[in-house]
RNA sequence: GCGCCCGUAGCUCAGUUGGAUAGAGCGCCGGGCUUCGAACCCGUAGGUCGCAGGUUCAAUUCCUGCCGGGCGCACCA
């Protein structure tokens, strides 16, 4: 509304022949650092300064005589020093982000800005040759944050899990299992060179033991090691799906690596690339041509052995996710194969889309701190830490929490300790607290037989104390939020963001009354209070429940409970 | 050597895509519950935004070069 009519200043201007320039620079409202900057700030002026060959100061003047609606819109409109155009919006329109909310409900902060193109988000995507470690944790978390951040802004999203049930890892996996099987039989063993070394290996082959039972006997030993290797992928993968479920993350869909080989998918796509000129032979390998794309050198797709790469079933993948006509493809990865990004855009660009086609989001590794020290961790010698161990110990709520607290890319520091604690120092419990304290002023208000009116019965012109504004103007920038979120593909911003409006809350709640103290007892005498009258109590309880609202929206985002008491 | 990411308060990190006097939590010090939840609030102290140039009316933000840390640079996944 606000931008609408700056816009309309702009070209009020020019058409009175004020301003030249005919292309606006993008209009950047922002909520000033300072209350007394008013509620918006604009830069246009200053930005059209060079273009206009005039003072940032004269701009600016010409664009408020020019605002239309400047008395229905505007409490205060002030130009500043260099020429920031510093806006005071009436009391009035802040009411209707209330309204708004109200209306909304859970959709309040959805926006249009994805126009339904179809998304697919990759994440997690760990091989079946283990359980899920904090690593994944985080990717787990990022990945259903980023998805849900663009639902938000108006995508069409589908998540999707990447099984790589083929190749050299599951033949590890298989053979160190089948070792572990002979050996709980009593045979003598050879330990595979890199194979895993975890306890869950061990407990594995028993379970195929007992399993097995008497039926083992009368298989040849390669039948029993691929039995050994299908029994424990199984095993496995079913722990991961555990282990997500409990987390609270669940796919659309799960794609096998191993489908993409037996459909021959994975030559088709090479044969593909080769009727397009992008596939060569050498030194008896086949080699994709990612430079041309790009990419700092060829790859190897077919190995001289004749075996596929990891990097073949992978373009068949893309290939197929392209195929199933989305828009545009997330990939959560660790950040340690960023050096995979060139390789993989440059398969969007063979199969003539834009590189952007596929995103990336890294995420970092997370260094996990017990009692102030470092919990070491080596996925080699099979000594880690689970997802599951973080989880049961401090909660699926506080671990996505303290996952997305910090930008994907930074490494993170995870205090078990201080993650584990219900108490002031952790951030989690701080925004739930915001909305359990609001939940229990609905019991407190039900038990003296009040209730909340809907927004346009109350009188919301009585709220204007500063606390109150700060809250709204907070609140109002809900939309905006998400879709800056979503476009960096950053959600730790809602994290953040929900951070400083509990605050916000917090201290509105200390510092204001919103009910009148109950029957029979007496207001204090040693402080006099602000007035609290009926009509104050209604709309205060109408901006109570706005925040409420938000705070609920901002947490579903990131995949976290709202709890009505803690 | 080449490439990517990071460098902001004692510690852990934000910083709304280039704006005004750089913020928060933890920690330190000092205050605040007889009334809606003190899992909270208020206040004090704490900074050469790694360093040096450049672009700009304006740089923590963009560019270049250094320094420091992490990670990659396979016919592994």
């Amino acid at each position: 509304m606000v931008a609408t009519a700056l816009l309309g200043a702009l070209d009020g201007a020019r058409k009175k022949g004020q301003l030249k320039t005919d292309a606006w620079p993008a209009l950047t409202l922002d909520a000033p650092k300072r209350p007394e900057w008013g509620d918006l700030a604009s830069t246009v002026a200053m930005s059209l300064a060079s273009s206009e060959q005039r003072a940032p100061h004269d701009i600016a003047q010409i664009i408020v005589e020019n605002l239309p609606r400047r008395e229905q819109l505007f409490e205060r409109v002030e130009i500043v020093r260099p020429g920031f155009l510093n806006l005071t919006v009436k009391a009035s329109l802040w009411q209707e982000v209330l309204k708004e909310i109200e209306s909304y409900g859970t959709a309040y902060g959805k926006t249009d800005l994805g126009r339904g193109r179809r998304v697919l988000v990759e994440y997690v995507s760990a091989n079946p040759t283990g359980p899920l470690h904090v690593g994944h944790g985080r990717g787990a978390a990022v990945g259903q944050a980023v998805a849900r951040l663009l639902e938000e802004v108006g995508y069409d999203v589908d998540s999707e899990y990447y099984i790589n049930d083929a190749g050299r890892q599951m033949k590890l996996l298989g053979a160190s299992v089948y070792a572990r099987y002979r050996e709980l039989s009593g045979q003598p063993v050879e330990f595979p060179e890199d194979g895993y070394h975890g306890a869950y290996i061990t407990a594995a082959a028993e379970r195929i033991k007992q399993q097995l039972g008497e039926t083992a006997r009368n298989l040849a030993p390669a039948d029993l090691e691929e039995r050994c290797r299908a029994l424990a992928y199984q095993d496995l993968l079913a722990q991961i799906r555990e282990d997500l479920n409990l987390f609270g993350i669940e796919f659309k869909s799960w794609f096998s690596e191993a489908s993409l080989l037996e459909s021959k998918a994975v030559e088709q796509v090479l044969d593909e690339l080769k009727s397009r000129g992008l596939l060569f032979e050498q030194e008896g390998a086949w080699w994709f041509r990612s430079s041309a794309f790009g990419d700092e050198k060829d790859r190897v797709v077919k190995k001289q052995d004749g075996e596929y790469t990891y990097l073949a079933s992978d373009i068949a993948y893309h290939r197929d996710k392209l195929r199933r006509g989305y828009d545009l493809l997330i990939d959560v990865w660790g950040a340690d194969h960023h050096g995979y990004i060139p390789r993989m855009q440059a398969v969007m660009q063979a199969y003539d889309h834009p590189k952007e086609r596929l995103h990336v989001v890294l995420v970092q590794l997370v260094k996990l701190l017990r009692a102030g020290a470092e919990v070491k961790m080596s996925k080699r010698t099979g000594s880690f830490v689970t997802m599951r161990e973080v989880i049961d110990e401090v909660g699926a709520d506080a671990a996505k929490f303290f996952f997305l607290m910090r930008d994907s890319r930074s490494h993170l520091d995870f205090d078990l300790d201080l993650a584990k604690q219900r108490s002031a120092d952790n951030p989690m419990y701080y925004v739930q607290y915001a909305h359990a304290r609001i939940s229990s002023l609905w019991r407190v208000a039900a038990a003296r037989g009040m209730t909340c009116p809907p927004a346009a019965e109350a009188d919301l012109s009585v709220l204007t104390d500063p606390d109150e504004l700060g809250l709204i103007r907070k609140l109002s920038a809900y939309p905006e939020l998400l879709q800056t979120s979503a476009s960096a593909f950053e959600p730790h911003r809602v994290t953040y963001y929900l951070q400083q409006l509990a605050a916000l809350l917090h201290t509105f709640y200390n510092k204001h009354r919103i009910l009148p103290p109950a029957v029979g007892q007496e207001p204090s005498e040693a402080e006099p209070a602000e007035e609290l009258t009926p009509k104050k109590t209604a709309a205060r309880l109408v901006l109570m429940r706005g925040v409420q609202q938000v705070i609920r929206n901002g947490l579903a985002v990131l995949g976290i409970s709202a709890p009505e008491q803690m």
